[in-house]
DNA sequence: CGATGCGTGTTATAATGTATCGTTGCTTCT
DNA sequence: AGAAGCAACGATACATTATAACACGCATCG
């Protein structure tokens, strides 16, 4: 997102049809682990499925309303951290920028390849899980979540 | 730093002689780079080898002053850029904290253990740098920096 | 000597994320 | 039905994290 200017048009998110079906399995997956899909929930991933790529936050409120409006920041944040927990979206760290799940059913952890020039992510399985619990061990630590983001370039940036 | 109450000193930085010897080092394999070890890198440099865990930017800005006065922000995201950059230091994505590195010679990438319960973090070889690579390559990315930063309880904190 | 490059100091401001509080709308129990 | 408990919401304000922009000093190089 910085070096080159190439712009190519991004494999882009859903919409229409698949973009309802994505938010009806949501709510199913909400409803089995007995949460709430709640209706500030429910847009804020509908907005991540249709961007299709990372969004930040504050692109999110700004978006937020139908009508327009932005929304309020705890708002959106909320929705975000909900969605995360559920296994709905992810945070990428090294981006402060959030991305609708690619990976369908179940809380998992995930693996991210993210190309510095035109924005485009990739959610990939995270590799070697067993050896980072190994290294853990190792060193005496007990690891329940690992952020794994490899930065670079897409196939179309070269 | 979140959940439980445990206080453990922690295995602290570096003093004295040691810390010394350590900035001496960075002064070579700047000079050797053909960079400039400056005034400020040098100070931000000694602060985080003698905190010997993750310090967040304004932590530093608060006590940048040998005379006990802030420094202004850029001064010290500048020195800290450039001690990432040189691989002196690494920026921990998920805590926007920065760490002294303590992998001694050569810029490299790095991978942490860190503790959610003390803060304590440990900077261990990433693992399966070659599942990165193939990863990468099965989806046509071509990788040139990655983040991995694990999660959990250190052996202090159970 | 300019001219260029790089680092610094300073001011101001942008971007990102939370604390708090009162309200609302379920669900559960009586 | 009514009351209590709880989770989520909306709004205001605030805290934290990071950068833009510009002027200056000081080296290096023609
Ligand atoms: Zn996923
Ligand atoms: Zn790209
Ligand atoms: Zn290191
Ligand atoms: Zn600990």
């Amino acid at each position: 997102m910085a070096e080159c200017e190439h712009v190519h048009e991004g494999p882009a998110g859903l919409t229409g049809r698949d973009l309802n079906h994505a938010l009806s399995q949501a709510d199913d997956r909400c409803a089995r682990a007995g949460e709430r899909m709640t209706q500030p929930r429910r847009r804020a991933l509908a907005l991540l499925l249709e961007a299709g790529r990372p969004m930040k936050a504050y692109d999110l409120i700004d978006i937020f309303g139908e009508d327009g409006r932005a929304a309020k920041p705890p708002t959106v944040y909320r929705a975000l951290d909900f969605l995360s927990r559920q296994g709905l979206a992810h945070r990428i760290e090294s981006l402060n920028a959030y991305v609708a799940c690619e990976m369908g059913e179940r809380r998992h952890a995930a693996a991210f390849l993210i190309c510095d020039c035109c924005g485009a992510t990739e959610e990939i399985e995270p590799f070697a899980p067993e050896r980072v619990q190994a290294a853990a061990a190792d060193a005496g630590y007990l690891i329940d979540r690992v952020t794994i983001e490899a930065h670079g370039r897409c196939p179309a940036c070269l």
